[in-house]
DNA sequence: TTGACAGATGCAACCCAGTTGCAATAATAT
DNA sequence: ATATTATTGCAACTGGGTTGCATCTGTCAA
């Protein structure tokens, strides 16, 4: 489980562990917290281009890499074409994803997720063991209905 | 749902919709019933080549591509660098891959697939249309723990 | 059996997300 | 201010997958 932390936070963190602050690192994550959905380098790159700075896109891979190993952001596959970045919240959530529009909202699974966790204990005892799970649902929005 | 079928079934329900039966396409079809599992485009190609039959990578993506929009192969998103295809059974299944050696085997995710149709509903009633879904579990199978 | 049509194929070039090696840069501690 | 070392940029590369187009070949009707 993760802890709930802002940008600043983890930023201090990320110090304190010996990790530099710099300029794209920092609005790197700040991007990432600000718009809390799941985004791609893509996206990340052009924001920064926007506010006019300048960030190879190698430098962003590289960052969201370190997130990940951080445990401070997750992979998520909704689309088979490039990998989107989120924030890991506290509240573990999936996504409905408009195959149309692709449009992402979150959606509660609490229910899906605790028959997940007898899943998970059933396959326990035949060997296996769960660590993480991809569950994403594709449909059509109310928009594009 | 989709009708449970063979290889040499699937053939001839493909003829008779105005396709032809070629070598490609007939070994592609056979190889992908044999296994039985979640193969990728790479596997496939290997495994004809081993037969003896040259066959375009193209050749190959392409007939993936069909099968697909045909609705009687599955793609599967269990690894982020290379798309798994499966034949579609009748039980709708999902997989447990492992991260250590890659083998993956059937969950049985029935009562989790009953919680997911009673959230189906509930986003419908949110405007938001489910058409299908993607779940797969990670973790470390028996033998590499 | 033959000829023609349209589906299927191979090839080469291409696209694009993501990676790598390495030299240069810059954030931090002292 | 300086040394240390994390970080960055660049350019070239990797590899899965796609595209355009000329060619081939299953299929079927005559």
């Amino acid at each position: 489980m993760v802890m709930q932390i802002s940008a600043e936070k983890l930023c201090l963190h990320l110090k304190s562990h010996g990790r530099r602050l710099t300029k794209a690192r920092r609005a790197v994550i700040e991007y990432l917290f600000k718009v809390s959905a799941p985004v791609t380098a893509v996206d990340i790159i052009e924001n920064l281009h926007n506010k006019g700075l300048q960030v190879n896109k190698t430098t962003v891979y590289r960052e969201l890499e370190f997130l990940v190993k951080m445990n401070v952001v997750n992979e998520v596959s909704i689309s088979k074409q490039i990998m989107h970045y989120e924030v890991s919240h506290l509240d573990h959530h999936h996504h409905l994803v408009c195959d149309k529009c692709g449009c992402i909202q979150e959606v509660d699974t609490s229910a899906v997720e605790m028959e997940m966790t007898k899943l998970e204990s059933r396959v326990l005892g035949l060997g296996f063991k769960i660590d993480h799970h991809n569950l994403e649902f594709f449909g059509t929005c109310a928009d594009c209905k």
